[in-house]
DNA sequence: AACTCGGGGCA
DNA sequence: TGCCCAGAGTT
């Protein structure tokens, strides 16, 4: 990892020292519906509905008796609810007909799965399986273009190949914190340059500043 | 590349 | 009220 990334996350991390995934689940399978219902939602909003759901319906074969209707309604707090539904039981439909019931722990037959994409995937791979990966959001990929510090998902993932000093699990929490940062300070609309703690190593706070 | 899904939170 | 959201699928 270079030099820049390597500072940048630590200043981040003395900063928000609590960010982190905020996503309730017990297994990979809780993992995975949690995070397809997490799409264009918040992680609070998803908690309220898995609480409920995971304690009546803890595993795949639980889901599996589940109506779409039943399922829509239990869902439907949070939006695109008729979609993430319909994915999810083609999902749990595919789990045990191919994979024996269980998540499957690498990228192609992840993005096979209904409603999880490229993300989703990678959040899986990371969070449940310990694979060295990292999911780019909104967040991830804006901070990281303002910042100069990747132009591309890509060269964020190739950032994470090339080093090896640090833990997954630190990575992790970089990973987090990149969103954290993105949400409440990086965001989109007007963001919080006066007061980001690394707007000194900032391409776009410069070419703010210097217009 | 553009469009759609979407209820709820927040200004 | 209007705007926006820890994406994915379709055209």
């Amino acid at each position: 990892m270079n030099r820049k990334v390597k500072k940048i996350l630590d200043l981040l991390s003395k900063e928000y020292p609590n960010a982190a995934c905020e996503l309730n689940y017990n297994t990979p399978f809780q993992l995975l519906i949690a995070t397809v219902l997490s799409a264009q939602t918040t992680d609070k909003k998803v908690n309220e509905v898995t609480k409920d759901l995971f304690k009546k319906y803890p595993t795949v074969y639980d889901f599996s008796k589940l109506t779409i209707q039943e399922l829509e309604n239990k869902i439907r707090k949070i939006g695109l609810y008729r979609n993430k539904a319909k994915n999810i039981l083609k999902t749990v439909k595919i789990l045990i007909e191919k994979f024996n019931g269980e998540v499957p722990s690498n990228f192609d037959d992840l993005v096979s799965l209904h409603g999880v994409g490229r993300k989703t995937a990678n959040v899986i791979l990371a969070n449940a399986f310990n694979i060295p990966t990292i999911a780019v959001d909104t967040h991830v990929f804006r901070v990281s273009n303002r910042i100069g510090l990747a132009s591309s998902d890509d060269v964020l993932q190739t950032e994470y190949d090339l080093q090896k000093n640090i833990s997954k699990e630190e990575w992790i929490h970089a990973h987090h914190l990149l969103i954290w940062h993105g949400r409440n300070i990086c965001t989109a609309r007007k963001p919080k340059c006066e007061i980001c703690p690394i707007n000194m190593y900032c391409k776009y706070y410069k070419e703010l500043y210097d217009s």
